[in-house]
DNA sequence: CAAGTCGTTGCAACCGGTTTCAGTAAAGAT
DNA sequence: ATCTTTACTGAAACCGGTTGCAACGACTTG
């Protein structure tokens, strides 16, 4: 089946050591001597020797790999995350193992028992729903940081964003074009990105003095669909509003589309604001003002975290700031 | 680390059998008398065993995992296959570890090589650029499919739209709405994916009695940014043209928004159509009129194949096809 | 010159399974 | 009653590494 049956012991016979010296130049964790060394090394390379992962990981108990827990491959942003991770490890001897919660707690726990059976060496959970219960007793079995959430009591090692001040920006940079009746189109209800989403906007409405006003408040779980469906409730009920901040993007486009089809224009009559800043915002008509979340950086940080963590090291991530991006879909309002 | 340090040891111990005998049971390989073998599961059952896979692996040969090379994780495209994937190989045990080529076939072939390292038993190549001889030489020392390509030699085992056809409808469904003068964005040139699609579109053309005008021939590379390159550049030369056919939906996207840079509308001024329908595609405006790739279905069966070729099987798939989807981004002209 | 060090290396046990081969007891055949 | 089967089970080798411990030669040291 493979080409590649070459062993240790092979390269011991070529050298004319030992399995044990041959093993010992490989990880070099003892003195040998140098010159001994070199033959092996020599051997080695001509040989084209590639260890075997089974026998080290059953004899050492370290596989090399780490589990990455993502939600849902496909999204946007937990796809930057994935990517950042991939980039991540490139060179570090580490292979990331990917699979996928599904946005469901009992999916999560399996795959993350799935895992732990082939002995992944670290874990890094994108987002997720995990209880606070599950995710510290899985600390303490297994190197594990998480991103894209922070949790109680892990300070500096989770790696997440300031969803509040982006959530703030985006709706100041509403209010100071003028706008004063501002819808938001909420994510999961219970998701923490959306409930901190959700106070940044209040906060930033509260500073200016407006009042928040609950009928201008919709809730959606992060889908186009839920943006539609909000936008024409808004409309339906006769509700006047000039802008709408909305849980992310696929929700903006939603809206985008839901207020066309009424007739209304975006951004001449109502501005529209988005969260992520997924690859096709820029493109979209018009292009999207959106908060940008650095999802790649954030992949690249934690898998370096996680190697850290893992060789025996603490890490202390910094937050993440989500920067506006300003583009097309925000217009100044004169008069009202 | 692990709480679980049962091993088949303990089993055999916990029932007054012989690890062979517990190994047997587990793996029902051999005749076991019923009641010992219901001793034995109870024991398993009730001490929570889980095997160790590096033991297992190295014993008998087989990872129980399998390769799957992706071209670059957050592309629409190879995401819904990767998701198909990851549902076709749920409850067989298998469990698939993705890795990601980047679009280059250096890098391509490293990721394959360090699968291979992790004695993966058996491949997905999710696209690629790898050549036939690798590809041959490869299928040779382990069970493969290719997903996204057809491969000369692997009739059969190879899980492919049908490019040329949708392509080819997608143009004359342009052609029945009006459409003469129709320009094309290509994908990478040497791509096979948008080789095929162009033959479509010319074959369309050449049905219909339209000749191919090589001006409204334009390269890209997938990216909006290449559509909205090719638009400018047809604009710039002042080129006539009624509707444009892109490689995928990115480039609809881009060449979408540069026709409306220049005031350009869609559909009424200019048709477009993409190819690929991703997500956003019902969504953005206007809702845009595409050919459906069925990625998810495509990763299931990619899935579901490599596990009869791993079982010693064979597996016979049949050309997927491109659905035209009818939306809102092309118009019927009336008079030129 | 004998004893003690140090640097370097080999032996062998071990990791936790799978698998071959031989052995035992019960059932069937002669 | 003896000889074959047949059904089932155990002992032990093996997979390919890692690692503790002993050993060995050369070099100091007393």
């Amino acid at each position: 089946m493979k080409l590649n049956d070459i062993t240790i012991k092979d390269i011991a016979e070529r050298a004319n050591v030992s399995k044990s010296t041959v093993s010992r130049v490989l990880n070099d964790l003892a003195i040998v001597n140098p010159k001994t060394r070199k033959t092996v090394l020599e051997a080695a390379e001509s040989l084209g020797y590639q260890a075997n992962v089974f026998a080290r990981g059953l004899a050492s108990g370290r596989s090399m790999t780490v589990g990455v827990v993502t939600q849902k491959i496909g999204s946007p942003f937990y796809d930057m995350m994935m990517q950042g991770v991939i980039q991540g490890f490139t060179g570090t001897g580490y292979s990331p193992i990917f699979v996928d919660g599904q946005w469901e707690q009992s999916t999560e726990l399996d795959v993350i028992r799935t895992l732990m059976g082939r002995k992944v060496d670290g874990l890094i959970l994108l987002g997720g729903d995990i209880s606070q219960k599950d995710l510290d007793q899985l600390r303490e079995q297994i190197p594990t940081v998480v991103v894209g959430k922070d949790v109680a009591g892990w300070e500096g090692q989770c790696v997440y964003v300031d969803n509040f001040s982006g959530a703030y920006d985006a709706t100041q940079h509403l209010i100071e074009f003028g706008h004063r009746e501002i819808a938001i189109v909420r994510g999961i209800i219970h998701h923490q990105d959306a409930i901190r989403r959700f106070q940044g906007y209040a906060q930033a409405l509260a500073d200016a003095s407006i009042e928040l006003d609950p009928d201008l408040v919709l809730d959606g779980n992060f889908t186009a669909q839920s943006g539609i469906i909000a936008v024409n409730s808004l409309l339906m009920r006769g509700k006047s509003f000039t802008a709408v901040f909305c849980a992310n993007d696929m929700v903006a486009y939603g809206a985008r589309l839901a207020l066309q089809r009424k007739g209304i224009r975006v951004p001449e009559d109502v501005s529209i604001v988005g969260f992520d800043d997924q690859a096709e915002s820029s493109y979209v008509s018009p292009p999207l003002t959106t908060v940008r979340q650095p999802g790649v950086e954030m992949g690249v940080v934690a898998a370096e975290g996680i190697v850290q963590l893992m060789q025996g090291g603490t890490c202390e991530f910094p937050v993440m700031n989500a920067e506006l991006q300003r583009r097309e879909s925000v217009a100044r309002i004169t008069s009202q």
